[in-house]
RNA sequence: GGCGGUGUAGCUCAGACGGUUAGAGCAUGCGGCUCAUAUCCGCAGUGUCCGGGGUUCAAGUCCCUGCACCGCCA
């Protein structure tokens, strides 16, 4: 096993209000940012803000604010996702630092040294009100696609990043490395993409005023993808990083929406092939949520608000829903319903009732002591053994970054644990006192089951994790648990005094 | 228009190398338990496996073709 593990979400337009999508991205970085800590790696997890551009310019322009002002008063709503959606970044990367200036200039003179990046001139159509070039693709009926005003043709200097060289490096790079772009759909459109041949990219303007400037070029400015991607290397010290960015670097994963795949696909490992830095080793691209089954837009007022799911069903639940409702990878729908669904069935009546029914019988029969097992006999083995199984096929899930599937199998042991319970039947036990010691190991068994669950289903759902976690005895925080040892069979204290009920998964009432 | 993908129970989807009565979850119906957040467990289903050809002793599973939907590119 790799000894670290560097994870990042894109950053994020600090124009934008966060919705669901921005959730969605972090959240599932964060799932993984806190398994891959669990399995005892060493873990850099970064998240940020994409500070630059003409839409910030102007809405500072409109408030009265300079750029870097409006960027400090908005950029809360960013960072405010962290605590809310129980995040845990390792950092919080703003393209506005000092630090990300001098890692782009530094990325930027590179290539400019050894003649990847040269002087042209851009053409476009440009449209003034707006101040923005359009393709012709994205023209309107021939206006512009904002304002539907005239455009006229315009040209400008421009630095190109000469892209078409690195057609055939990438290509072998993804052959060499089959799991760079995933899922596979995805890849093999990429590739395809990279095999209709490449064209240079403007990574310059001089139109634009508000962002990195292109060193030793005063009015030329960097533009949007050169600069925004270049965070990934700047979290982690670049260019002076030393030890940190050695232990780290390549980035184990970006996680990316599948709109911006290309780009992470495509330019990031040929700018940093250009400097001679290795490429990132994986890239996925993750689906689009709608909402209540339609695209979620502004204009039809139903954008998802993460701080809102927050404070209505908690952030567990939210965290849950979204990595368990759909496969990883595609598209899913976001709906009221099927989130009180999940919450109702999943995580109250299987998960959390699992531990509560244990933890009453607990305390009925044993004044909330955790009696000590007796060696398992047939039915206790199986339900051991399935607890191993699972451990192994979370991980395997994890690695493929399957988040359903790794929940999937988190309850089939939940599951099986409430087969258990019936089969079993603790009450029948209870009963006859000759059965008294039959009746320790079974309760053993159950609250042990659940334990393993909880232990594996924290990095989803941290909070009721770590609250059922201290509900079963144990110490300290199960976030720095480690699986190796944590996960096997037999960690519950006997003697450990448990609650008679712990609810960590209210039912919510339609 | 080019390239790629998908089409399996009401819904969401699993179904390496073709091989016995095609599966899971949810939803539906019936039954059981009573420890528990009226929770849990069991049973029962239902399917022209998109249409049409073909290969084969045998095809959701391979080949051809048609249709529908989706993605990427132009």
């Amino acid at each position: 096993m790799k000894p670290t593990f560097y994870i990042t979400t894109p950053i994020y337009y600090v124009n934008d209000v966060p919705h669901i999508g921005h959730a969605y991205t972090t959240i599932a970085c964060d799932a993984l940012a806190r398994y891959h800590r669990m399995k005892g790696q060493q873990v850099f997890f970064l998240t940020g803000t994409d500070e630059h551009g003409e839409k910030v310019q102007k809405s500072a322009l409109q408030q009265g604010l300079a750029p870097r002002e409006l960027a400090d008063r908005v950029v809360t709503r960013f960072q405010g996702l962290t605590p809310a959606l129980e995040i845990t970044n390792d950092d919080f990367i703003r393209t506005t630092e000092p630090r990300h200036y001098a890692s782009v200039q530094d990325l930027f003179r590179k290539s400019l040294g050894n003649g990847d990046i040269y002087l042209g001139e851009y053409e476009g159509w440009y449209c003034t009100p707006c101040e923005s070039y359009w393709t012709d693709l994205q023209l309107v009926e021939g206006k512009c696609p904002e304002c539907r005003r005239d455009v006229e043709k315009r040209k400008e200097p421009s630095f190109f990043f000469r892209l078409s060289k690195y057609r055939k490096p990438l290509l072998e790079y993804y052959e060499r490395n089959p799991r760079f772009i995933r899922p596979e759909s995805r890849r093999n459109e990429v590739i395809a993409f990279v095999e209709g041949g490449l064209n240079d990219l403007s990574v310059s303007r001089t139109s634009l005023s508000w962002g990195i400037p292109v060193p030793g070029h005063p009015g030329h400015v960097i533009y949007v993808w050169y600069d925004a991607l270049t965070n990934y290397i700047t979290g982690l010290g670049y260019p002076g990083g030393g030890e940190t960015f050695d232990a780290f670097w390549p980035a184990d994963l970006h996680m990316v929406g599948k709109d911006i795949l290309r780009f992470h696909a495509v330019f990031w490992p040929a700018f940093l092939m250009s400097a001679g830095i290795a490429p990132p080793l994986g890239v996925f691209a993750h689906g689009w949520w709608t909402v209540e089954g339609q695209k979620m837009s502004k204009s039809l007022g139903n954008v998802v608000d993460p701080y809102e799911m927050v404070a209505t069903y908690g952030a567990d639940a939210f965290r849950y829903f979204l990595l368990r409702e759909v496969p990883f990878g595609l598209d899913g729908d976001f709906s009221k319903k099927a989130l009180v669904h999940r919450i109702n069935s999943d995580l109250a009546n299987d998960f959390g009732n699992l531990l509560n029914r244990a933890l009453g019988m607990l305390g009925k029969y044993f004044g909330g002591a955790v009696p000590a097992p007796s060696p398992p006999g047939e039915e206790d083995l199986s339900l051991i053994a399935l607890a191993g199984e699972v451990r192994r096929s979370v991980d395997a899930a994890m690695e493929e970054v399957e988040f359903h599937r790794a929940l999937a199998a988190i309850w089939d042991l939940v599951k099986a644990a409430n087969r258990y319970v019936d089969a079993s039947a603790p009450w029948a036990l209870a009963r006859d006192a000759s059965k008294r010691e039959r009746l320790g190991t079974v309760l053993y068994n159950i609250l042990e089951a659940a334990r393993i669950c909880v232990l594996l289903s924290s990095p989803f759902v941290p909070a009721a994790a770590q609250a059922m976690w201290e509900a079963l005895g144990c110490q300290g925080e199960v976030a720095k648990a480690i699986l190796s040892d944590a996960a096997t069979w037999g960690g519950l204290r006997t003697g450990a005094e448990l609650p008679r009920s712990a609810v960590a998964f209210p039912r919510i009432e339609a």
